[in-house]
DNA sequence: AAAAACGACAACCGCACTCTA
DNA sequence: TTAGAGTGCGGTTGTCGTTTT
């Protein structure tokens, strides 16, 4: 005996999501928490599958999702993950908290990608303003080899991690437990708030929102809708507004819905099991600032 | 001005694994 | 124990805006 089936097939909607359905899923999940997917469609009247609801969710509305152009910082983050992790999007986006796996993907696809392979059959130095021109100091080999050197710092490390005196400690570092999931920060380098607004987005979706509004009428239930949110683009407490209205009633499954991997060490694993990854994660972490710092000098 | 080509990104698909009734 | 939904993830496709011809 399973469960009852997630939602009926027929009829389901695809394409492009709409302002108005957006409102729609963000009401459900600004009422109910994040989670419950199956009961989206019923709840809201979306004629959406609960998968797609969970998708828009994680990849576009929830809170602290970065949106706009990568910074070189970012770009050098995902060209060394990938030569180290390889198309582990979802491992890369742990590294980049305000990014989901599916941007990152896209902007690997589109960006990185094409810009890697040009610099495979061109010049390394092309000015083009991004990324890779913050190696311009190096030669194009002691870039070659300054890459394959972390990657062979981080294999060791890896291999370190494994194999690390499960009783030792881990210095220098801070794991700090924040509400429903925990940060490991590194001092004056990570900060802790990870999870930055996204109350621009909903503001902008608001605005698109309500100027369709004016335009064909239709108010009541929507207006309704639009004023559940206190959207205050320019008000710093904007997210903290939007998100504290989650968490005290299911701090869990927000948890869920935006650090997946943090929430699996947590709820997943034992804690010498998360151990074992916070000193990877830490040592991973470490390696790549400390690059990046270099690299920006 | 219109059509074609291209680029960016949102969304879907399918698979594997986990969870639960 | 097991069937089947839930979830996570990576690959792929679709859509839409922009640029080029």
């Amino acid at each position: 005996m399973g469960r009852p089936p997630c939602c009926d097939k027929t009829g389901v909607k695809k394409g492009p999501w709409t302002p108005e359905e957006d409102i729609m899923l963000v009401s459900f999940v600004q009422e109910h928490g994040p989670g419950n997917w199956r009961t989206v469609p019923t709840h809201t009247g979306l004629r959406r599958c609960s998968k797609s609801c969970r998708l828009r969710w994680t990849n576009y509305l929830r809170p602290g999702i970065k949106r706009g152009s990568f910074s070189d910082q970012e770009e050098k983050m995902i060209i060394q993950l990938q030569a180290l992790l390889g198309n582990k999007w979802a491992a890369i986006a742990s590294y980049l908290p305000e990014r989901t796996d599916n941007d990152i993907k896209n902007y690997w696809n589109t960006h990185l990608k094409k810009k890697l392979k040009k610099l495979e059959t061109s010049d390394l130095y092309s000015n083009d303003g991004h990324c890779l021109s913050t190696y311009n100091s190096t030669s194009r080999g002691q870039w070659e080899r300054t890459l394959q050197a972390d990657i062979n710092t981080a294999k060791q490390a890896l291999q370190n991690a494994l194999s690390l005196d499960k009783s030792s400690t881990i210095p220098d570092y801070t794991i700090t437990d924040i509400g429903c999931y925990t940060f490991i920060k590194q001092e004056a380098k990570m900060s802790t708030t990870t999870y930055a607004s996204n109350a621009e987005n909903i503001a902008k979706l608001l605005k698109q929102w309500t100027k369709s509004e004016s335009t064909n009428n239709s108010e009541q239930s929507k207006a309704s809708s639009s004023t559940q949110y206190s959207c205050n683009t320019n008000n710093n407490n904007a997210m903290t507004e939007y998100s504290s209205s989650f968490e005290p009633s299911n701090s869990d499954q927000f948890s869920q819905a935006t650090t997946p991997e943090a929430a699996g060490k947590f709820h997943g694993e034992s804690k010498r099991e998360m151990d074992d990854e916070i000193q990877l994660s830490v040592m991973l972490e470490s390696w790549l600032f400390d690059e990046n710092d270099d690299l920006l000098i």
